[in-house]
RNA sequence: GCGCCCAUCGUCUAUCGGUUAGGACACAAGGUUUUCAUCCUUGGAAGCGGAGUUCGACUCUCCGUGGGCGCGCCA
């Protein structure tokens, strides 16, 4: 029989990443079998259940790539299924009505008084436990609504679902939704139950713990590759040293039975490293589609930069694409921030504006200006102040480009040209000595 | 309280009875008295405790301990 496995998120207007894991983990799962991935939005809950929410969950699936097959099924719209398979289990005696709880009469499933329940879970062996330990349970409420298990399980069967993949937190409902599929007379699914991801304290991942959704990772920079990538490490390893996979090779090597049933910590410092790794070795056309739209973005223009020159230089020192512009700016304006701790320690100094002129002046004047030159210029000159070219090299890239970090110094310069970096010395000793700095 | 699940470096993990317990992130040092980053090299860093099975246990069993989850007319 071929795999059918389903992602069944309630939509709230924001996507958990422990929610989309599983996602990722049943498309993943899928992909690898040749199998279907559905989609089944559980929007029972119609407070939280707006379209805006849903078109939120939609857009993060495709976000991260994951393609669903079929037409996504509403579980709104099998209420009235829901319930008839209630009834049937009433006339069955597998269920029966009762009014002890609220309003009126609700319908109690019943389940097995001796005996034990099993099951294999593909990622954590046998789970049992003894009848005695379970009890009946409401499937429909006294207003006339299906419950959750009762839902799920129903639309599982009317899905077709073989297998079905989810949070860790539902190894104890399989016991009731295993009696579910045993009373209505459904074949069962295999079940596979995933470690959750956990914060620093071995509590579910939330929002407290920092950015927890989907939409906040893409907000930040990351790339949907690095995120996905990064979840999957998180519960499962190929089991050679790989970490950095192709889709491709994720889904060629993806087995439920190499994913850990322990819980996985969240850890922010590793993704971060895999998104700067995902920027690096990104095609350069790929790097310089998002580079040149984000410095276009950010209002500024690009028109006579060495935009190669400048790429070679910032896609080996890019971990997010959002921080180009405040780290590139300087290549395309004359009109860019200087930082202020910066300007305070490397600008404020005794004799700057005099050593900027100087090295200005030195620099008109030399017939090639290139690595080579613009170097021998600043060692020459601390030299002969006895100061090393340390101390003429912070200043100068202060004064270009108005940080601290960045490409090499000379390589910064001959990407600016001759004429910005004379002007701009020339400009930084003037507003200097102004204290307009 | 009852039940279920889990347990290797700080973190993510490899190991499926025999390894100097490997890799990655992070950290530290060096290559690099021009920064940041990249790259390379090096370093420190782990089997929760106790029994048992076995010639031999990180690995199997049991008992503890610790943590998580479940026990809704929530999903």
């Amino acid at each position: 029989m071929s795999v059918r496995v389903r992602f069944a998120p309630s939509p709230t207007g924001n996507v958990h990443i422990g929610n989309i894991r599983a996602a990722l983990f049943n498309w993943l799962f899928a992909r690898h079998a040749g199998g279907k991935f559905l989609l089944r939005v559980e929007d029972t809950d119609r407070e939280r259940s707006t379209d805006e929410a849903i078109r939120t969950l939609l857009a993060c699936m495709e976000w991260l790539g994951l393609d669903y097959d079929e037409e996504p099924v509403y579980q709104s719209r099998q209420t009235a299924r829901h319930v008839a398979v209630a009834e049937e289990l009433i006339r069955k005696g597998a269920a029966y009505r009762d009014a002890k709880g609220g309003g009126g009469e609700c319908v109690i499933f019943r389940m097995p008084k001796e005996g034990r329940i099993e099951y294999t879970d593909l990622v954590k062996g046998t789970i049992r436990k003894k009848a005695e330990d379970t009890q009946d349970f409401v499937i429909v409420r006294s207003d006339g609504t299906p419950v959750f298990h009762l839902a799920n399980v129903v639309d599982d069967v009317d899905m077709a679902i073989t297998h079905v993949i989810r949070g860790d937190d539902h190894v104890e409902n399989t016991f009731k939704h295993i009696e579910l599929f045993k009373a209505i007379g459904a074949p069962l699914p295999q079940y596979a139950h995933l470690p959750m991801i956990v914060n620093n304290q071995g509590k579910p991942y939330s929002k407290r713990d920092g950015a927890a959704f989907v939409g906040e990772f893409k907000e930040q920079g990351y790339l949907p590759e690095a995120l996905f990538n990064f979840l999957l490490l998180l519960g499962w390893a190929p089991g050679d040293d790989r970490e950095v996979l192709t889709r491709e090779e994720m889904v060629q090597l993806f087995t439920l039975d190499r994913c850990k049933s322990s819980a996985a910590r969240f850890d922010i410092k590793k993704l971060v490293w895999m998104n700067g790794e995902y920027i690096r070795r990104q095609p350069r056309e790929v790097f310089a589609a998002e580079f040149v739209s984000r410095v276009r973005a950010a209002g500024l223009s690009t028109e006579g930069a060495d935009l190669a020159g400048i790429m070679d230089q910032m896609q080996i020192r890019t971990k997010f694409y959002s921080e180009i512009p405040a780290s590139c700016a300087y290549f395309f304006t004359d009109d860019f921030p200087f930082d202020a701790k910066g300007v305070e320690k490397r600008l404020k100094a005794e004799g700057v504006p005099e050593l900027l002129d100087e090295v200005a002046e030195k620099y008109a004047a030399l017939p090639a200006f290139d690595l080579q030159s613009t170097h021998d210029v600043l060692a020459a000159l601390g030299e002969a102040r006895g100061t090393g070219l340390g101390s003429m090299v912070h200043p100068v890239r202060v004064a270009v480009s108005g940080l601290t970090e960045g490409p090499g110094l000379f390589e910064l310069l001959v990407l600016l040209g001759r004429d910005k970096v004379c002007a701009r010395l020339r400009q930084v000793a003037r507003r200097l000595r102004d204290g307009a700095l």
